[in-house]
DNA sequence: TTTGTTGTAATATTCTTTGTTACAACTAGA
DNA sequence: TCTAGTTGTAACAAAGAATATTACAACAAA
C-alpha cells in the first residue's frame, strides 16, 4: 500500500494557499478546484493541519492562511499532521505470529528495531524538505 | 496507509526455512502456522519470492528453501519482491490536479523529485539490512 | 438578515488486503 | 501404477480504509 494522497493534497494546499494569498480568499471550494478533490476532504486536511498549528482556517468568513513561516514547515510535520501512517507504524506486522514456534515467539524481537531504523531513515529525510523548498521551485515554474 | 503485512511475513518466511531447513519440510501449511496466516497467502508470497529467484519452491513434494546465501539478501529485494507498493511509487499522488490553476499545473514538477528523494532515503536502509541479520539475532534470542 | 463558509455527521462507493474454498497439476514413495 | 501430500491458482467472501457525496447546523462579515 502506499502513503495516503492526503500528503500531497496538503503539500498542494500550501502551495496554493501561498501562491494565491493576495489575489483570492482560498477556501476549501477554491482549494477543491485546484486539486480536482472533494471540498469535504479539502476541510478535513485542513482541520487536521489546523490542529497542528500550521494554519489557520477562519471559521464562517472563510479563507484559510498559513500559521508559520514556510522553512519551519517541514514534510515530517505535514505527514505527521494528516496521519498518513496509524499509529506512526509504517510498517503492517502480522498480528499473531504463533507463541509456539520459536521463530513466531521471537520475531518482534528480532524484527522491530530493524524496522524502526527504516522508518527514521524516511522520516529523517522528510524533515530534511520545507515548504520554502516547494514554495521557491513553484515560482520557478509558474 | 500502512506497507503490507507482506513484508514482514515474507521475512518470517525466510528466517523459518533457515531454522527449520534441518528438522521439518518446510511446507505452506508449516509456515502458515508459525506465523498465524492463511496457507494461501503464504503461498502467494512464496511464488512471488520465487520469481524474484529468492526462494526454491519443490513443486509436489512440497517445501521451500533459500536459493542464495542469506548475506545476499537485502530488505530491499525483499520488498521489492512481495510488491509491497504498487508501481515502486511510495507516494499515493492525488490523481487530477487541475490543469487550469498554475499550482495544479507545476505541483508534479516540484514534488516528485522530492518524493523520490525520501523513498530512496528508505530503499537505501532497507538495502543495508539483510537476512544474515535477522538470522543471527533469531540465533541469538532463540 | 442575508450570504457564503466551515465543521461534521452520515452514508455511499470504490479499492485493497486478507481469508477461504476448491481443485487441477504435480512428485515421491509404496 | 496408485496413493498421499503438496503446490499453484482461480474464484469468491469478508473486512477495512480511502475517498466521494449529501446534508445541515454553527458561524462571521457585510
Amino acid at each position: 500500500m502506499q502513503i495516503s494522497s492526503r500528503f500531497t493534497l496538503a503539500v498542494h494546499i500550501f502551495a496554493c494557499i501561498d501562491t494565491f494569498k493576495d489575489d483570492y480568499k482560498v477556501t476549501s471550494d477554491f482549494l477543491a478546484g485546484s486539486t480536482n478533490v472533494n471540498p469535504v476532504i479539502i476541510r478535513k486536511i485542513l482541520g487536521q493541519l489546523k490542529a497542528a498549528g500550521l494554519v489557520e482556517v477562519a471559521r464562517g468568513s472563510g479563507g484559510a492562511s498559513i500559521a508559520k513561516p514556510l522553512d519551519e514547515i517541514s514534510f515530517l510535520d505535514i505527514y505527521h499532521a494528516v496521519e498518513c501512517v496509524e499509529k506512526g507504524e509504517l510498517f503492517h506486522f502480522h498480528e499473531n505470529p504463533s507463541a509456539d514456534c520459536p521463530v513466531g515467539r521471537n520475531i518482534h524481537g528480532v524484527l522491530d528495531d530493524k524496522l524502526i531504523r527504516v522508518q527514521k531513515a524516511m522520516e529523517d529525510e522528510l524533515s530534511s524538505i520545507t515548504m520554502e523548498d516547494v514554495i521557491q521551485d513553484t515560482r520557478r515554474l509558474i
